[in-house]
RNA sequence: AGGGGUAUAGUGUUAACGGUUAGCACGUGGGUCUCCAAAACCUAAAGUUCGGGUUCGAAUCCUGAUACCCCUG
């Protein structure tokens, strides 16, 4: 093994609630490793009956890092959480230990292995006024706006892709510059990470997986989600904070807010939840540099094949 | 048992004058992703309960069967 070579990356992904979290201690007690969150929920502080974050006592001595690292209203964009996520990896290795990345956030690991052109500084006000125009005037309002500035990219975007719709808006008005401008003359580059960074996907049955997400759905509703919503709300956290956008918060908060019943609340999050894996899934097929593992993180013949790969790795 | 009513994809439909390819919503499957990603979006499959009849043409009209619902006993 040549020794000059730098230790790869290890990164433990799939659909939510599949045990990724018990993979990644099992691999971390097995090579000396520490745990580098990559699930954009986990970031916020504040929330956790709804997150599936490890708690502390849960974490067995291994270090979790880039958990409960902004408040529940700050925006935490995926480049910004690439660069912290280097800090940690840098961080980690200086200590001659085995950075695992394990979470849910496959954009997240896009910007860590991908450099993304150089974003201008964008003006905080224009989202929201966007987000008027959106309400008011509708969506196609918005595409027909970016067609005037960027007609290339209106053309690829979905007229009622209003999400990536707005993203353009914003950097152009805040830079003069339409995005597919940008784009072109900063073409998106692998980052040194790229080369030696693998995915452990984890793929249990898809009935098995969809009973757990309902399961545990009840259980986080058992476990007080509704009360810690509330306090948040009664702490001055605003309903429309970034962190209640996550799975279970946002239905919840519809419930609380009169929009919803209690049943209604609880199955739309079932659902948000098994769309989102389903959703996963689709990501990680159209990804290289992947290893599929058929069952949960937590199965002992997925620790043992986990491993197996681990090592022909290092 | 008698009388009445209803049967349209997995589910719902207060969609379909007897006339293009049986519509819509939800669900399900597949996909996209260049700084909100637990976001946003694209797309596909899938249906007239069964059998006869009328008609150029039937989900629609007639008829038999079956299933379910209501009323009477």
């Amino acid at each position: 093994m040549n020794s000059q070579k730098k230790s790869p990356l290890i990164s433990v992904v799939g659909p939510t609630a599949s045990g990724k979290s018990d993979l990644g201690i099992a691999l971390a007690h097995r090579f000396n490793g520490e745990i580098i969150n990559c699930d954009s929920v986990q970031t916020y502080k504040g929330i956790y009956v709804a997150t599936a974050k490890v708690p502390p006592e849960e974490q067995q001595g291994i270090p979790h890092h880039l958990i409960d690292i902004v408040e529940p209203t700050y925006n935490l964009t995926a480049v910004e959480w690439a660069e912290r996520c280097k800090d940690v990896i840098a961080d980690i290795e200086s200590r001659g230990k085995l950075a695992l990345l394990v979470g849910g956030t496959g954009f997240y690991l896009r910007a860590l292995t991908t450099k993304f052109f150089d974003s201008p500084e964008i003006d905080e006000n224009l989202r929201p006024r966007f987000q008027r125009i959106l309400e008011r005037r509708g969506v196609e309002h918005l595409h027909k706006m970016l067609a005037r500035v960027d007609p290339p990219l209106a053309a690829k975007f979905a007229p009622k892709d209003w999400s990536r719709v707005i993203r353009a808006l914003e950097v152009y008005f805040s830079s003069g510059k339409p995005l597919s401008k940008w784009q072109a003359d900063t073409p998106e580059e692998p980052t040194e990470e790229a080369a030696r960074i693998f995915y452990l996907v984890l793929e249990p049955p898809r009935e098995q997986l969809y009973d757990r997400i309902n399961r545990r759905t009840d259980l986080m509703v058992e476990r007080g989600l509704l009360t810690e919503i509330q306090e948040l709300i009664a702490s001055g956290v605003p309903p429309t904070a970034k962190a209640f956008n996550a799975h279970g918060y946002k239905r919840f908060v519809e419930y609380l807010l009169g929009q919803r019943t209690l049943d209604s609340a609880i199955e739309q999050m079932k659902l948000d939840t098994r769309h989102y894996a389903k959703r996963q899934w689709t990501w990680w097929r159209a990804q290289s540099n992947t290893f599929w593992l058929q069952g949960f993180g937590f199965d002992d013949k997925v620790i043992e094949h986990a491993i197996r790969i681990v090592e022909t790795k290092l």
